[in-house]
DNA sequence: CGACTTTTTGATCCGATTCAATACGCGTGG
DNA sequence: CCACGCGTATTGAATCGGATCAAAAAGTCG
């Protein structure tokens, strides 16, 4: 499955360029996102249901809380967060999702977004609209494979969160936070141990279940341990270990006085 | 879509009634599980694939954490809870699940169960064989959506669970888990008011992120409280606005001094 | 009935929040 | 280019909710 570069050889007009980039089989993102397992036809299929997005910059919403549900996003470039609201106004960030990840899913269901999708920075996502994306999946297994599989992972995800936010402490959910962004800007070809964090301190908290002033603390010890370094939003890890050991969970640290 | 009732006038034959019963076409969760919008014909050849439990025990596996993925699980009768286990040796539980309930969905992805399943009190289970299942989906397309339908409850309601634990004191923790199974057994045909939890304390604790301590002083506030009764596993809930509102959010209680 | 597990209750402690104030970063306009 | 102002981030001190430790009480089961 030998990857075909970003250039077009045979008809090198400039438009072609465009739209090949533009076009799912030319998307960088193709093994993380939908496309995944989809055959080149069936993908020109796929291409046709898919709505790009303009570039949107920072804040402005890809849906909100309590739009009408027609179509799920793929994130195409940028960064996005999903928050819904607590009664009083405070969000509560339910992910920051990464190029080649969707969003949307979990509207499905009830027809109506249950949270809203807001860009970090400028990004641009791919709109697929549901109705059209559920009968191509039933003509094409290896899309309903894909999209089962990544609802799946959405629900595993959750699932890891759900142990962060039960059961570890502040130090585990921000170092569990810090390595699984450096994980997943490996996974997209970015540099794991050097990034910037699109989103703001308090995003952070609020993702993590933390108070702001608890984060920033957090950032200051991490530094003076030497497990990263931070400058503001740039992070470097000096000590991917050490992170991956306090994030996994040092709950051995707090376990019975076993292993005298 | 006129309801059919559990009986079969035709040939009373016992066996018959009882594979009725059995069969996804008789039963009483038709309308909450898999089976929902898929017509009669289609429904038998779901019907081909699942394999039903025998009735298995209080403490018996559906599932184990790491087995490996080959099907998902509707649960039939009694209740089911999930677990992953943390480093140490704590389980965080990332579910209750009752009948019309699918579990398992977060296997997808990985091919092995990340989350154990283990019966909470004597249960029965239909197992539905990933890959036919997959393979009738294509040719059914209302049961594909159907899937992505309860795969996105599934995503909804973690992403619900995840508010909780990010954002809520341990009464309203408590308040919205009480409030839930109230809920999901009417849906149910149970009583929302008088039920048994099958779950122990310890469970709950875990649950919700607290220690059984909380737990235990919760119910006994409550209680105080005249928000419900509780004995032993024993719940009745009295107050039902009050235990809604205090499951919603409380929060503007704690929210800024508005409201001179 | 007696051993064991689960639940409740009480006392103390600690991590994280909250309140308060200062410092920094960044865009704007003089 | 620097002064100003505003939102974001950091730091410090006090407080509190819930955890933990300890022990009694109530169920459960052979």
């Amino acid at each position: 499955m030998a990857e075909i570069p970003n250039t077009n050889r045979e008809q090198a007009k400039v438009v072609d360029l465009a739209s090949v980039q533009a076009a799912c089989h030319g998307c960088s993102l193709r093994q993380l996102c939908l496309p995944m397992g989809v055959n080149q036809v069936d993908l020109h299929r796929l291409d046709e249901i898919v709505r790009r997005s303009r570039p949107m910059q920072r804040g402005k919403h890809v849906f909100r809380l309590g739009d009408q549900f027609h179509a799920i996003y793929a994130i195409r470039s940028g960064s996005v967060k999903t928050y819904t609201m607590t009664d009083a106004g405070s969000e509560q960030i339910t992910g920051f999702h990464l190029p080649g990840e969707l969003i949307g899913l979990d509207a499905i269901a009830t027809g109506s977004h249950p949270c809203g999708a807001k860009a970090l920075e400028t990004a641009t996502v791919c709109e697929l609209p549901f109705l059209q994306l559920e009968e191509l999946a039933v003509q094409v297994p290896s899309l309903q494979h894909q999209l089962l599989r990544l609802m799946s992972k959405e629900i595993l995800s959750d699932g890891e969160l759900l142990t962060l936010l039960g059961k570890k402490s502040a130090e585990e959910r921000l170092a569990a936070l810090i390595f699984s962004l450096s994980a997943r800007f490996k996974e997209r070809g970015f540099s794991p141990n050097e990034f910037r964090l699109s989103m703001s301190r308090n995003d952070i908290a609020d993702y993590l279940g933390l108070a702001v002033e608890t984060v920033s603390r957090l950032f200051t010890r991490f530094q003076q341990q030497g497990l990263i370094d931070v400058q503001n939003k740039q992070v470097t890890i000096r000590d991917h270990d050490r992170l991956k050991e306090l994030a996994g969970s040092n709950a051995e640290d707090r376990a019975p006085q076993a292993r005298a």
